[in-house]
DNA sequence: CTATGTGCAAATCCTTTGCAATCCA
DNA sequence: TGGATTGCAAAGGATTTGCACATAG
């Protein structure tokens, strides 16, 4: 977690950009919601909690100058509002994907980069030099298969 | 393109709804541009052209309906906007994939399904009824290969 | 005829911006 | 001290909704 906050650090430095107790409360809460899928409303609840003088404003600002850099990703799953994750390259893990379920909503994480062979026919076959993917899939979770007709 | 709107009308049928002038316009300009990805504000325009007395919230209410039943596709680029695509399923054709030009914003459309055996694993894997799946890629196409620091 | 579809304008929702105050190197 | 950062309120842009009228079947 030090570790990489100042990693963050590091990199906002080199370009000039400071990185300000509201900055590492908006990074702190992003690195231990990992696993969550946070909107910009969500993020400034949270940072709230910590920082109560926080504006709506800033959390955006954040949020965009992180994305900026790459430390963070934007996700869109349809519900008209952006997502952030953490970026995983930052902490070394590999990009993953979504499998989203179209009955209960839930959202699934594939920690595996499944397209490895798939990047390197796409990049040959178009000329592409690909730098990131994102892949969503939908259908039905384990628990929902079978049930939807139901409601 | 009649035999597709005549489709159409019977999906809307099947579940009390009307084909009515105006929706055929929205579907027709869909149909006429399928290697777009029209935003609601375009498929307005370009609907207003031949039905000057159309309105913005008929647009989008007819684009949501044909969502709802699957005829076209949202697709999120990133710019704030839904963009819509007639959806491939209605043609037989395969369903498609793009690459995204992080330099110069170009759009190529990847005609092919390249996930089948992707989708089996993840499937098995997952214990996932896999319905549709959504891959961007992004990168830089063969005009800006080499170009990225330069402006 | 009656429910459905439509246009218009107003309302909403998320996000961005202008600006004055604050902070930090 | 001067440029970066921030909060607040206002602005912006895309999409949705309320309502009276028009229309398809």
């Amino acid at each position: 977690m030090r570790r990489v906050i100042g990693e963050v650090e590091k990199k906002l430095r080199a370009h000039e950009y400071k990185m300000t107790p509201k900055r590492e409360h908006v990074l702190r809460v992003l690195l231990e919601n990992k696993d969550k899928h946070l909107s910009a409303e969500e993020v400034y609840n949270l940072v709230k909690q910590r920082s109560p003088d926080v504006g709506l404003a800033t959390v955006y600002r954040t949020l965009e100058l992180f994305s900026n850099f790459n430390i963070i990703h934007t996700v869109d799953f349809g519900d008209g509002r952006k997502r952030f994750e953490f970026g995983a390259e930052n902490t070394g893990e590999h990009r993953h994907h979504h499998l989203i379920c179209r009955h209960c909503g839930r959202i699934i994480e594939v920690n595996e980069d499944l397209l490895g062979e798939l990047e390197e026919r796409v990049s040959r076959d178009y000329d592409f030099s690909i730098s990131d993917h994102e892949l969503k899939i939908y259908g039905l979770c384990c628990k929902c298969t079978g049930k939807r007709d139901e409601e």
